[in-house]
DNA sequence: TGGCTATGAATGAACG
DNA sequence: CGTTCATTCATAGCCA
């Protein structure tokens, strides 16, 4: 049995609170020699080594990160599919196909469709962009708070409530702008509320 | 705090079958940008966040890589018994590639969706390194290699500062489950002692 | 009812 | 740095 039970450092509240403090504080990529200094300090909380200070603050600076670049890329996105928002008559990608098929396969169909589009233009020109949809969109809560820190792509759609009929599916390709901005693109956070995952 | 109060996402049963289907496809980690078309997508059959689509994929690829682990761990453990020699012949490529398939419809969807996949190479990484993991629990790489990055402060505070021992695998491999990863072989349930995350 | 399993969620660790 | 992986926590269904 190799013990190794877990390697894995894990942060005593004290520590936490402690690093949080500096982080909120200022520090967000200290040298190594505050690295030490904040190690050899939060050593006396419980176990702790410079690398793990390293990658905490790491971590916690990159998923900030990612909050803030998906934020602004959400509103880009939201912005441009306002924008882009004259269009209703999107091209059905394949009539036959909807000869004979429940409005819910029709939409997977229309989806998988898109992606295909999407792949195949990824990094091209980006002709096709997306129209259709761009109706209002509800002011979601921020309430990040709810999370703490994690990585947050999280996009707080939940457009089940009221959804269009066939609205969504057909956007062909909807790459935006993230990357050159250097930010690339992230989601909210919110949670959902539970249901019945079952019937598998 | 965070601690998922009681309200965690579930999916949809038509939500899942698209998961699962893209997933099939060759999707394994989508992008920022495919995480969003993707959750636009989804929120058409209910309530769904970007987040809940990534960690979707995050938790089915890691599980699926983890029961491959445990099985060819097994194996390699049984062969062991046998001969040193540890030349197995891999599993079936992929099990779970053909499951049940929606309608026929989307079969072809699928099909021009795979094929699109794979030639963007969505989850083609065919870094198949098969590293015979050594069958000892006793670590014995020095690995200071891994250490060597940026800082070396890493090593100042605790002198029992070594990462774990196993290297790591190279990429995910998607589609064919050849590839040995570090067969960690986490059979080690014993989710005691360690500190408590819940955070309250 | 208590263990067990499956899975969403979170986060430390590390790669490129 | 941004992204990805591994591990762990937490909890909803199962089953005996």
């Amino acid at each position: 049995m190799p013990q190794t039970p877990s390697t894995r450092w894990c942060p005593t509240p004290e520590q936490l609170m402690i690093l949080e403090e500096m982080y909120r504080s200022g520090v967000r990529t200290p040298n190594a020699a505050q690295i030490q200094q904040i190690t050899a300090h939060l050593s006396y909380y419980g176990k702790i080594e410079g690398k793990n200070v390293f990658y905490w603050f790491q971590n916690h600076k990159a998923r900030e990160r990612q909050k803030l670049r998906r934020r602004l890329s959400r509103h880009q996105q939201l912005l441009h599919y306002q924008l882009h928002q004259s269009e209703d008559a999107p091209p059905p990608p394949s009539p036959i196909l909807q000869r004979h098929m429940p409005p819910h396969l029709l939409h997977q169909v229309f989806f998988f469709f898109s992606c295909l589009q999407e792949a195949t233009t990824q990094g091209m020109d980006l002709v096709g962009k997306l129209e259709t949809v761009g109706t209002e969109e509800e002011e979601e809560e921020p309430m990040t708070s709810a999370m703490g820190f994690e990585q947050e792509w999280m996009t707080t759609m939940d457009a089940s409530s009221r959804v269009p009929p066939c609205c969504r599916p057909l956007k062909t390709l909807d790459l935006f702008p993230v990357k050159s901005t250097g930010l690339k693109d992230e989601c909210s956070s919110s949670k959902s509320s539970s249901c019945s995952t079952s019937t598998n």
